[in-house]
DNA sequence: AAAAGAGTCCATCATTTGTTGGAAATTTAT
DNA sequence: ATAAATTTCCAACAAATGATGGACTCTTTT
């Protein structure tokens, strides 16, 4: 039997990767609870016992989901940080916001996955939040609203935060949104970084000329 | 049997009433299929048959729960229309802020409830948005974005999103955001407010002098 | 006081759900 | 080719869950 402690990345054409998979786009659709193992086992197309087999219970498979994508969100904001480094306030933030919008608009269970990790509690208990604290700070620190990843003022911390939330929002709730604007898929993506940079980038280039 | 269809609002010392409250409580911190029927009852403090007897299904007391909140929203909104009517639209924007955020963070759940139905599908069909849609267009016509309801712009109502969802976001959030941010209740609510103001209302006034 | 009605609870049912043991099938090693 | 290990599926179980019928209690009406 395979370790369920596995940190490496799977392969996406193994079965273990396949499972993971899935279980990323029905947990991120439906949410913990509203996901049985019936539902994950028929999406891949196996049979029940064979998810046990690799991933053991459901929490642990949660588990594995969100520390998988935690290591992918790692992973992109440290590319951003690199593509950005040495660049102008508002220019870091128009690539931030640009590299983020485009990436989760690709994997928008991603997007819905942290979302319902900051916002919902589950009595069955997988208390696994993505890591953000981490990237916030550094965020900050980036866009010179810090000097130290160790000491961010909250006033620093909420203003990306809300930089995040936004991004985070659009991406997840695109179905929902796309409708009421009344526009189609690629519409969308374009109002959507124009709306984001409009608001969020004014506000930051101010406080930097300051 | 009392109606399940019942559309006045319910004296919150009424059984149906104390159920409706408690339903709303816990579909917004679990979600949907995070809440049981029993956990309903014993939240009440009641058999379960007590809470079939006043509301029927799951689904119809969720939907319960949703057109409430919806109606809720509604009344808010009005009253913000009303607060701000004529106003510069930098104090508008400031006072709806203001006074949305009071409100949310003393209802979280609600903030929680829109969040679930704009983000989450279910299996179990409670496709109950709360239409939101109308009250945007308003917004956007009020802050000078669109002359007339029924033709506004993807770009404004776009922008009047941004705006909702971030209020929406710190208050569902508070308690995974709180902590990241090192603070306390008083100092979170104000920090929250003071952020927002900054980040939301210069890009506006901006667009209002141009 | 008796009857009618409304509200609550107990016991129970049928399904769904998480989970497992063990047999069959498939792959890998010898 | 044969044995060993790995992977998959079938069948089943116990617990949890949504839902209901009927008895009991309390209030209102006549």
């Amino acid at each position: 039997m395979p370790s369920r402690l596995e940190k490496a990345r799977q392969a996406p054409d193994s079965m273990k990767g396949r499972i993971l998979e899935a279980a990323r786009r029905l947990f991120g659709e439906y949410g913990f609870s509203g996901v049985t193992t019936r539902m994950l086992a028929k999406e891949v197309g196996i049979d029940i016992s064979t998810l046990y087999y690799h991933w053991g219970e459901k929490q642990d498979l949660y588990e594995a989901v969100m520390a998988d994508l935690s290591c992918e969100i790692r992973g992109k904001l440290r590319e951003i940080e690199r593509m950005v480094r040495g660049a102008a306030l508002s220019h870091r933030l128009e690539v931030a916001i640009e590299v983020m919008c485009d990436w989760l608009f690709e994997h928008p269970e991603a997007a819905k996955l942290m979302l319902s990790s900051y916002m919902g509690k589950s009595r069955s208990a997988p208390d696994t939040h993505v890591p953000i604290k981490e990237h916030i700070a550094n965020i900050a620190v980036a866009m010179g609203l810090a000097l130290d990843t160790a000491h961010v003022p909250a006033r620093a911390n909420a203003r990306v935060l809300t930089v995040w939330n936004s991004v985070i929002n659009f991406t997840a709730g695109e179905d929902f949104f796309r409708p009421l604007l009344g526009v189609n898929r690629n519409e969308y993506r374009s109002v959507v970084k124009e709306t984001l940079k409009f608001i969020l980038i004014p506000a930051f280039a101010r406080s930097s000329a300051a």
